[in-house]
DNA sequence: GATGAATGAGGGTTCATTCAT
DNA sequence: TATGAATGAACCCTCATTCAT
């Protein structure tokens, strides 16, 4: 969820190897949607591998043929998350034509209703909590929290008031956005509101809208 | 973390029964402090009964007494984390004459040094992994981010030139400083940079700055 | 080890279905190979298909078509085994002239290099540690067994000097000799040193040199 | 049943820790017999934990309180066999007053009736078996073949015709008699024979004692 | 002939919990 | 109060086996 993943990653993964089955795809697929079925429903202290196994409407011993052992499931699935994370994000941004629009297509990509229905955020937060003690999900955090960070700056300084002062406000303020981003989505997660999700999008756009309006209105001045 | 609880939620417990002897009080402590080191050191779910007794010094079994049973112990132990942050805001708040002291004294005592110690953090972050799927801590979790928020608002109103206007724009100022607040911690937390944590304060505190000097000016404009 | 098979045991498979393929036989002989190997490497306990499979380098699937299933597969492998001994000892007594070379040559093929590599020794050794259990494991062992005491009986019998006396005396120095190169077999396999094998061989042969030297004294006293 | 061990193994084992409650090493001691009882009756392979609870008439958990672990248990009832055959062997050699008879002590603890019951004897093979992959098992098997082979030298060399000669000789004899004991032991083991035990015994009875005579023959001839 | 996806029983092990002491 | 022996359920994982291709 703090990460704007580009898909790298993963089509690494997939050109070591020949091309994998459609049909072997398929089934990967089948089990990573069920541990966010059984992670969303049980958390992710209660996921087993029968409980996956159940949801995905397979044998449990299926899980190693595919991922090696749980770890390896889990790990993929937090890898998914990501990827499909950025897919949206790149599929918005795509059609942001000004600055203005590149930020917001962050926002909306991270605060936009995939990202609050229950399924995607209680896992999102399990991994999160696994991260200080799983090393490789922390890198895998890492590397997207970056990225989210780089995405926000990138429209940050293209936009002209910030264009002209050195990069550190494009900066400060892109940090300041993701921070927001985060806060907002985690709040909204932990609330047992149903509109907290677009509430908590809202929130932030404003914010971003509010600081971009303030730039313009200084550009005018000094300009 | 999150939130900003005031002590009631313990007492009530307290009251509840005769009071507890003194004795009691220090092994319950004893045990918690142990829940915290093991849930930091490898995670809440590799924390077993005898990874907490063997920290805390004691036979695993002794838990049954004083919590009946785990999830006893390890809701009191995040009852014992909002307690310990609320104290903390408390005490920084008491010396806080302005308005603006009151809102950097939310700020302070969500994103000091105590809350990003790897304890600390990593608790928190375990605990709020569990709130969508352990009605209790869901509970808990309510009340002390409605405190936060609370809190925060009421900094904000107090202000001059929020005073004026219709509470929402205060409220709209919480919920965003509130937001930055979370977000901030989160990604600090996550981030295996030790300056994190300090930068995020900051961060943070220069936000509510900004805003508070811009209304300030509008006040000026306006008054 | 113990046994002296002739290759009967097999044949008998060979004949009960028509001829075999020579493909057929191939890969038979190389699965065998592939569990010798793997019995050897990673002890009775720990082979299982997919390792004996990946030794020969086909799926574990196909155990099941030539060996029906994995005892299926042992049990042609222990019989192998003896096949092999019995083969040997075969060639070596075809150039044993005299009644003393045909009994030196038992012990040259029970304590050859050949039942001294690593791989064979551990994996006689694991099958007799089944024999017990195995009823079928038991009656090849049993057969093998009463020909190699046959064998050296047969030998013993042909000296002149025992051959006068009642058969009982060859029987009786058969039995101490099955004994000794047992356990002398045994004591070497089981032993770290390399050069245990052929101190084993020289051990029994030298035993054995002895008794005929003193009986062949004997024969000059009272001949 | 190679061996000879003197209880030094577990006896330090003893007083590394503070001596054990009497009830710890009932449990401990019905624990091993039950693995006895399992190997013998199922063979090592099929031999699980459940099966040895069962027996114990202890739930499978209890084996990691006593033991760790499977490997642990089974550690420590070959290490039990090793040491009950080494206090039979000290018992029989304290009432040996001759070199003859110490020798002889060694045939009967060896191969008494207690080293050829089934449970026993089946046991001990299991466990040769698996010396080979099992560097802790080798360790134990290793320390008690040296033993019996210094216990078998020690006899001969005490008797006055090999005292004359060299060490060598004794050397020798007690090699080759170790190696039929071993021998001997293992072909009635492995034989469904009943009677078969007692014949071995006597068997190489026989032989160390027409060696011993023909030693004291020559003894007269030339002292 | 040969593969390898899929099963599901059963393996060893962990662990929260109980209870006699 | 506190212990720790003991339980038994449930965990993850392995593996022999089957079967469609």
């Amino acid at each position: 969820m703090s990460t704007v993943p580009s898909p790298e990653g993963e089509r690494a993964d997939v050109v070591a190897r020949p091309r994998r089955h459609a049909a072997e795809d398929v089934r990967r697929r089948q089990l990573i949607e069920a541990t966010i079925d059984a992670i969303a429903a049980v958390g992710f202290h209660a996921t087993t591998l029968v409980e996956i196994a159940g949801r995905a409407g397979v044998s449990p011993g299926l899980v190693a043929f595919y991922f090696r052992d749980k770890n390896g499931l889990l790990e993929a699935t937090l890898r998914h998350l990501a990827v499909q994370l950025s897919a949206s994000l790149i599929a918005l941004q795509r059609d942001a034509a000004t600055p203005r629009a590149r930020v917001l297509a962050v926002v909306d990509a991270t605060l936009g209703p995939t990202q609050f229905d229950r399924r995607t955020a209680s896992v999102w937060l399990a991994f999160w909590a696994q991260v200080p003690v799983v090393p490789r999900f922390a890198r895998i955090q890492r590397i997207y929290a970056a990225r989210l960070l780089a995405n926000l700056r990138a429209g940050f300084r293209a936009h002209p008031s910030l264009a002209r002062l050195d990069g550190d406000e494009a900066a400060r303020l892109a940090a300041a956005t993701a921070a927001m981003i985060d806060g907002a989505w985690l709040r909204a997660t932990l609330s047992p509101d149903v509109g907290a999700g677009a509430r908590a999008r809202d929130l932030v756009a404003g914010f971003v809208e509010g600081r971009l309006a303030l730039l313009d209105l200084a550009l005018m001045h000094t300009g």
